[in-house]
DNA sequence: GCAACATTTGAATGCGTATTCATAAATGGA
DNA sequence: TCCATTTATGAATACGCATTCAAATGTTGC
């Protein structure tokens, strides 16, 4: 059995094996015909920067307009193995991290004239099954920002010339390349805000164990503070899933199992369950932050600012990193071999807001 | 000049004009080869249904996995006419309500094998563009949740055998099917809501005013005042973008002009401005909801049942709108003519929550 | 005015697959 | 067992466009 044989594809009702086809599509002939050109010609109307006299092509356009004529990027593809189309395969959309990401991402390749095909896959699912849907599609490229990613299908993809770019994720083993935020860095940020705001006793609440993003923030932060002189006892781990309710519930249920052991200061891995966990203290628990307890989340996403969290956080660059994603793609210059290996890290920088005492000279 | 012409195109690098080619793509030939059989054999034993024996589908499958043969969709489309893919047309992906709109469509297309071409257009803008890439990508149907949408695209596409379906929206003078909830319904709800707790004078955040969305679900929840014995004058407009933020300076701007006018009941029209107003009512204002304010709002985002919110609210049935949608682009049968002008309607409910104070016997 | 060159043009071809059509093999019925 | 059906198979072709190649037209320099 072949997998690439199952997935599941649309089985067209027998009855109607011929496609809809209200009147039959008006193609570069039928433009051509009526401008009095070749076809050749009209395609090269269509085409920047192809060989063909100014008046002609007006001449042609105009042709096209009257008959609605719109070129057929398939048809065209197949000749060109150019599809403009990029594949975003995504994980959690229930993180609005991840939404911004997308709108980053689209906003940059739309304005590039591409389009964008996009994937969900359960988290930490992999993502081979919507790989291999991608690679019939001939992309240009495809960003993962979710999910594993096994290393046949980064071969399968690099074999064909499609550059893969990881977002935020790195796999171990792997040469594919990737962009993502200094997570480890962003973790000793956070470290030290609490540190200089006078924590002594610590908790992380982690989201899921096999995403290196999460666990490079708690190595970092965990690392920072050991530097610092603090007990690991004093440091705890609280394992939830990554999303607000998970957070939540995690929270509560650590504080049930030892309520007095209430850490000084909490680090949300994201800031999606950074303000699970504050509601949950302030609703549930009656704490009053961050005078009872601190909390700091990572990502910097809309709702951190908002008022009800008002969350210091450690902000991801995500222009910048899309940016650095989109570059790493290369989809200009498709000659260019595929670089495997790449590791970008840009560095996240701490945003001092209402859940961690500032210290007198914020930032300093 | 036709707009055909004008969209933005990637421009490839003239030094590159050819392709990255790694290495010579695999093609049904080259299974052919190694299976030794014909190319249509190939062909046959990777669409399901078509004649072919067991035994040599097999093999065939074998000898493609390989020499990890994928078929190209492309190049298949361009025979079949049909592609597989479905485009998606978004405005704002920054209300929370139309991410998961966004991940109800991707969830069902996923499941049945089906691509996702997404798009977004700023909001309220036209999607005339959006339209002429999707025409060139020879989608197999549209859903149109943001947007304005010209009659001429509307009538491009049905020429084309390519179903539009209009998502929480209508376009008046448009022959364009669409789903939507029942908005003056679910206002008249929100109305009644209002009125069974006791409140008196009311105000409505109104966002996008060329949005019909915006529009209905106030001229609802405005009919039922009026026809509950409410004078006109007790109902108070605020404009603002429609955003958290939009709302909650709109809010604050309102006060500040007529700090004497504190309605009883604050309609946001959907659940992000609710929260947006909610904030700044608490935080800026230092009123208490429900008790000096009720709040309600529209949709039933995730968001609305967190802690600080709470928020009343007419949920909006999103999957079985988008299963509606979905039924009306009727893509399993594209033999069938496209129906213009459906208009289905799904009603909302009320959800009590906090943000209204629940009279004796809710729900009742 | 003419050679040397650059720009435009159209016919023909290929891209990778699905499908049609005619043929070959297999099956069933009597 | 033999004919009538059904099923399986391969050769050939079409899908709509970009591109190559050779020819034609236009431009420049002298």
């Amino acid at each position: 059995m072949s997998e690439t044989a199952d997935l599941p594809l649309p089985v067209p009702d027998p009855a109607s094996a011929s496609a809809r086809r209200v009147q039959s599509r008006t193609t570069s002939f039928d433009v051509a015909a009526l401008a009095g050109v070749s076809q050749s010609a009209v395609s090269r109307a269509f085409t920047p920067g192809s060989s063909i006299a100014p008046a002609k092509r007006q001449r042609i356009l105009e042709a096209a307009r009257k008959l609605n004529y719109v070129p057929n990027s398939i048809a065209s593809s197949l000749t060109t193995k150019r599809t403009n189309i990029v594949a975003l395969i995504l994980g959690n959309l229930a993180n609005p991290f991840y939404v911004e990401v997308l709108r980053t991402f689209i906003d940059r390749l739309q304005a590039q004239g591409r389009q964008i095909l996009t994937f969900t896959v359960e988290n930490g699912a992999d993502s081979d099954e919507a790989i291999l849907r991608v690679l019939r599609y001939q992309v240009d490229g495809v960003v993962l920002t979710s999910a594993q990613l096994s290393t046949r299908m980064t071969s399968m993809c690099h074999d064909r010339g499609i550059p893969i770019v990881l977002f935020n994720r790195y796999i171990p083993g792997s040469d594919a390349s990737g962009v993502r935020c200094d997570n480890a860095g962003g973790g000793r940020l956070m470290a030290e805000a609490f540190l200089a705001a006078g924590a002594r006793s610590f908790a992380m609440i982690k989201g899921d164990p096999k995403g290196t993003t999460s666990q490079d923030r708690a190595r970092g932060f965990t690392e920072r503070l050991l530097e610092a002189g603090v007990a690991r006892s004093a440091i705890r781990e609280i394992e939830g899933a990554s999303t607000y309710d998970g957070a939540f519930s995690a929270v509560l249920a650590a504080y049930r199992r030892e309520p007095d052991r209430l850490p000084d200061a909490i680090f949300g891995i994201n800031d999606i369950m950074a303000m699970g966990a504050m509601d949950a203290l302030r609703q549930r628990m009656g704490l009053k932050i961050p005078q009872d307890v601190m909390i700091g989340g990572f990502d910097d996403i809309p709702e951190s600012r908002r008022h009800p969290y008002q969350l210091t956080t450690v902000r991801q660059p995500v222009e910048r990193m899309v940016d650095e994603a989109l570059a790493i793609l290369h989809l200009d210059e498709p000659a260019l071999p595929i670089e495997p290996g790449i590791d970008r890290q840009v560095p996240g920088r701490l945003v001092w807001r209402g859940t961690i005492p500032a210290p007198a000279l914020p930032g300093a």
